[in-house]
DNA sequence: CGCGGCTTTGATGTTCATCAAGTAAAGTGG
DNA sequence: CCACTTTACTTGATGAACATCAAAGCCGCG
């Protein structure tokens, strides 16, 4: 089960945002009141497709997926959250229900940040509300460029990406643990599990990374990069 | 050439846009001391890929494409903005420069709004920031989700999609004349210009739509749904 | 121990891009 | 206004990329 943990205090966390720049101590304190932060264990539900929106969420650390089921026997991967990134940034002004599912793909801890609250300091903190904004803005770029980047990349192309993308910015290292299945690789780049596969044994036997199980070792990150980008 | 004509007042026209209720009478009329209205001939180019971005645009009348060179002869088309939408919305806090160019493909009226302006407005008041967030998740809700929609549709999907588009929210008819060539639909939805011709006369073979050079009939609109859904 | 989920490989079929070639329409210079 | 050029449109044939289907091995778990 998920497990409430004890608040560290904003000011202490907040260096590692870019966001609460603009709170300022006052700010930060009251930031401190609205919030709960909670422990979940890989492959543990934050929260269900259809729950009402109440918070935005904050990843502290490890990783969490958003995930949707599209028929009985098929998901899809929206995106996965990292440290310092935001979910229901976007959602949470329009919606009021979330329309995926959160799952933690690793021990994660998340705080929950209560809308009212962002909502409140939005009105009356004109220099919040414009970093609110410009984050956002930000936050829909990268989407937009990294979907629209992944949907005219071939196969090869979508699986190099990815692997680079848990190399260099996930994990900062060559050798890792895949956090996902094949399967869920594959619902993530919208291709089908036989490809994921087929394609990692290919990147195999051309060395360029070698496979045990979920461990992953790039060998040849270089020609990685090629393939993504040729793709 | 582009003529600048004279602006009728922000009060008058504010009641098309949802963005400007929160502005009040004072703040309209200061809106209203920010902007230029052009209006611009079918073919006429709003502005270059490129080029530094001052305001955001308000489409009054017709419609402009947000399109981007990709190679010497291939073009991507973005998004087509119709009546009431806003062009730069997102991008105007993030980047400095347009990354795509814009072209009337009708006769189209739109409105420059100074990129100032609107920060100020967001820095004062608290309830504008509000709409101003709201309208934004709206905008990137239905880019994703529209984009999102298409990407996973096949080819009659795309063209169906795109029709009911045209004649549904667009033009509210059943006959109407593309404002786009058979060559700019494809850049559109990320297909080949023989395919699109192809799927017409498909679609005309099977008695769901009449074609005539520019000018399209649906006749058989629930039939074209179908297709859309089942793509 | 056996069941279900994950992984792997091979064979087959569908969808779509690409190439090629020809016609119609629209702009251009004399 | 007509010859000329270019651009848009159209149809058919071919091939590559990818989904789908089928079958079997592996592994953890009740």
């Amino acid at each position: 089960m998920s497990e409430k943990i004890k608040s560290p205090n904003c000011e202490i966390c907040a260096f590692r945002s870019v966001l609460f720049n603009s709170l300022g101590i006052d700010g930060l304190g009251k930031m401190n009141t609205c919030k709960d932060q909670f422990r979940f264990k890989k492959g543990e539900v934050v929260c269900h497709e259809g729950d009402p929106i109440e918070s935005i969420i904050y990843v502290h650390k490890g990783l969490i997926k958003l995930h949707k089921r599209i028929s009985e026997n098929q998901s899809q991967i929206i995106s996965i959250a990292r440290p310092f990134n935001f979910v229901g940034l976007l959602s949470v002004f329009t919606k009021t229900e979330f329309f995926y599912s959160i799952t933690a793909i690793e021990d994660s801890s998340v705080c929950f940040i209560k809308k009212d609250c962002v909502l409140g300091e939005i009105e009356t903190n004109g220099k919040f509300a414009l970093d609110i904004i410009r984050r956002m803005s930000r936050i829909t770029d990268d989407i937009l460029e990294s979907k629209f980047a992944l949907s005219k990349k071939n196969l090869r192309g979508r699986i190099a990406h990815i692997l680079l993308d848990f190399s260099e910015n996930i994990y900062k290292t060559n050798e890792f643990e895949l956090p996902v299945s094949r399967r869920e690789i594959a619902e993530l780049i919208d291709m089908r599990t036989e490809n994921v596969i087929r394609i990692f044994s290919e990147f195999r036997k051309d060395g360029i990374i070698k496979i045990n199980g979920h461990m992953i070792e790039i060998i040849n990150p270089e020609m990685l990069q090629r393939v993504s980008s040729a793709g």
